[in-house]
DNA sequence: CCCCTCACCTGATCGC
DNA sequence: TGCGATCAGGTGAGGG
């Protein structure tokens, strides 16, 4: 983790600063001379806490990235944002914010109170990431307020997975590999799960992010790297998703692709039954 | 409030 | 080789 850092700035494109609201004063304003003090993340959130009682968000997006480099490397590929940073004992460093898709920002946000999870401590986080639910991996995650709240929306199974209000941390991929573990179709009503059943897909969730996190996350190509441009491996462990024309790994039917929220549905015919 | 659709973008790939 | 359709790890505004 940085300690204390210095900042520099170079906009590359403004449509990067999207989620910012220039009311509170000008990007490069509020960030010019600050120290960051540390990092945070909640779901494709992740914000540094400033000195200034603000903080630097960045909302990843589709393809956001936040890579670390030298600060006189070579531009990369979709590079929005550069900050310069000092650090105590790296001395200067690049911060390149990367978006193919410029469907991610960073923004300079103030951080507000919040308490939430079963811990009822509070929290500091960015205004506009405050409606953003804790993730099934963190300590205070209230699993009975989350299967109450699942148990009773009407929606689609997988819409809720979706929603980050209710969770976060869960996304395309995650969401199809945990309905296929649990052998729940996705468009199966919320409300019409057992507790039993949510339960386990609770805990089915909590397996798939935790292998995922263990290998690194799920590179289909150089596009999706960590901070320091390594691939991971989970994309080797996909049950379900991308796997469609395949046999189901668990009982050998033909893996299904299906439009649904305008992206892909994947899923096991007979494993998962509406 | 809950639910649904669609806009927001660039780029890779596939079929003709 | 070109060209159109489709697909891609996510919101979030606006309508019913």
């Amino acid at each position: 983790m940085w300690e204390r850092t210095s900042i520099r700035f170079r906009l590359f494109n403004p449509r990067s600063l999207k989620r910012h609201d220039a009311r509170r004063g000008d990007f490069a304003g509020l960030l010019i001379g600050s120290t960051v003090v540390s990092a945070e993340r909640r779901g494709k959130f992740m914000w540094f806490p400033l000195d200034t009682g603000d903080a630097l968000v960045t909302h990843l997006g589709m393809s956001g990235q936040v890579l670390l480099r030298a600060s006189d490397a070579a531009a990369d590929r979709h590079l929005r944002i550069q900050l310069h940073v000092t650090h105590p004992e790296h001395g200067e460093l690049a911060i390149n914010f990367v978006d193919q898709r410029i469907f991610g920002s960073m923004a300079v946000d103030e951080l507000v109170h919040q308490s939430v999870g079963a811990d009822a401590q509070p929290r500091l986080v960015p205004s506009q990431a405050a409606h953003i639910a804790l993730d099934p991996l963190d300590a205070a995650f209230d699993d009975e307020a989350f299967i109450a709240k699942l148990r009773s929306r009407s929606v689609g199974i997988k819409r809720a997975l979706l929603d980050q209000n209710l969770i976060s941390g869960i996304g395309n991929i995650y969401a199809d590999e945990s309905l296929w573990a649990a052998r729940v179709h996705f468009d199966k009503p919320a409300d019409s799960l057992s507790r039993i059943k949510a339960v386990e897909l609770l805990s089915e969730v909590r397996s798939v992010l935790t292998k995922a996190l263990a290998e690194g996350g799920t590179s289909f190509d150089a596009q999706y790297v960590n901070v320091n441009g390594a691939s991971g491996y989970f994309s080797q462990s996909l049950n379900a998703y991308g796997q469609q024309g395949k046999p189901c790994p668990r009982c050998g039917s033909e893996m299904k692709r299906v439009t649904f929220m305008n992206r892909g549905s994947h899923f096991c015919p007979r494993c998962q039954r509406r």
